[in-house]
DNA sequence: GTCTATAGGAAGATAGAC
DNA sequence: GTCTATCTTCCTATAGAC
């Protein structure tokens, strides 16, 4: 079948792009990876560019899934502790995330486009739904907008700090009580505890 | 005198990798805005690699030139809020540190060490300071190493964010006000104010 | 579908003239 | 110090055989 090729592609260009970056990425290693040569690779995705547009969409596809079953917006600090886990349990997918987002914002890479709708997206969807629960101000006093800017700031950068730090398993636990006092949910005193406290 | 070109080269390094990364800056794109040719750049910086790192050291040195005179350590969310401002009013600042994290992510590339030895240290000397100041726990509850891995993710995201954000006058004051929630510290409820109420 | 071969270009770095 | 010229390497993409 045509898509096991294609996915055993976009798993291994995942992987080097992940360690690699974009333009440090040849073709020629994704397919030595994949096991089969550049042209092989072209033959699939016509350009490197359009490469990596899949591979954005493959790793949204694969994230959702993760997320499917669970009733998003129930517990935010648990939802994006659970993605951030999630990510973390298979990093290249959260950096080829970050990684991709930093070439994106040096200029007219492919997934400029991309990266700009998603983050103006994620925040726009997080600040109403904040509104939705809380009304203008979340239970810390910070106002939805703030708490919401602030809230993706902390998981992109949980993303890249996690990079550089090896001692990475502490973050999925860090952004959940710091999601907590952020919104003002928790008990924050007992911290440890499942924030989701409401009911 | 000797140091002028040398500092003009750096400036125009810092616009040129700010906007293209390290990857994808080449010594031409530099020389040309620098006003020479590929060769005198290297007359200066004998390679890329080298170019790069000093790069980084001169950000350090403008960061902290524009802190000095500050208390450093007396007011925690100023001090940051005052770094990111002053980031944001020359965003190559902060873009070619951001930039050159997700690259120093992505392999072995000059700035890896770098950024990763300043992240460790970062975090380790803000905890100290959170120690002492506080003790175990900041006054939101959360413990000091995790209010310290908090904050800093929260920096870096920031800086990720506002560079794909149009929006981004907002990202000081949202720092200075997610901060003073955070650390527990300020009246949240009537945000806008002076975080530092501690005496 | 997957390969070989090759076109065509860009970039880092060195040698040496002025 | 700054330049011209050159070496070398690496990469994307295409053409065409099997």
């Amino acid at each position: 079948m045509v898509s096991d090729r294609r996915e055993q592609i976009l798993e291994a260009a995942l992987e080097v792009m992940a360690a690699h970056g974009f333009r440090g990425t040849s073709i020629d290693a994704v397919a030595e990876r994949a096991g089969l040569t550049r042209q092989g690779v072209l033959h699939y995705f016509p350009s490197k560019k359009r490469l990596l547009l899949e591979i954005l969409s493959f790793r949204e596809e694969l994230a959702r899934a993760n997320l499917a079953g669970r009733r998003v917006g129930e517990d935010w600090a648990g939802d994006f502790a659970e993605t951030v886990a999630f990510e973390q349990s298979r990093p290249s997918l959260a950096t080829v995330y970050s990684v991709v987002l930093a070439e994106a914002v040096t200029g007219q890479e492919p997934a400029a486009g991309f990266v700009r709708q998603r983050c103006r997206s994620m925040q726009d969807h997080l600040v109403e739904s904040l509104i939705e629960r809380y009304g203008e101000r979340v239970p810390s006093g910070l106002s939805a907008p703030t708490a919401a800017a602030a809230v993706l700031a902390l998981i992109e950068g949980v993303h890249q700090l996690w990079l550089v730090d090896p001692e990475a398993e502490r973050y999925p636990q860090i952004v959940r009580e710091a999601m907590a006092v952020l919104l003002g949910t928790g008990t924050t005193a007992t911290e440890g505890q499942s924030p989701a406290t409401k009911g």
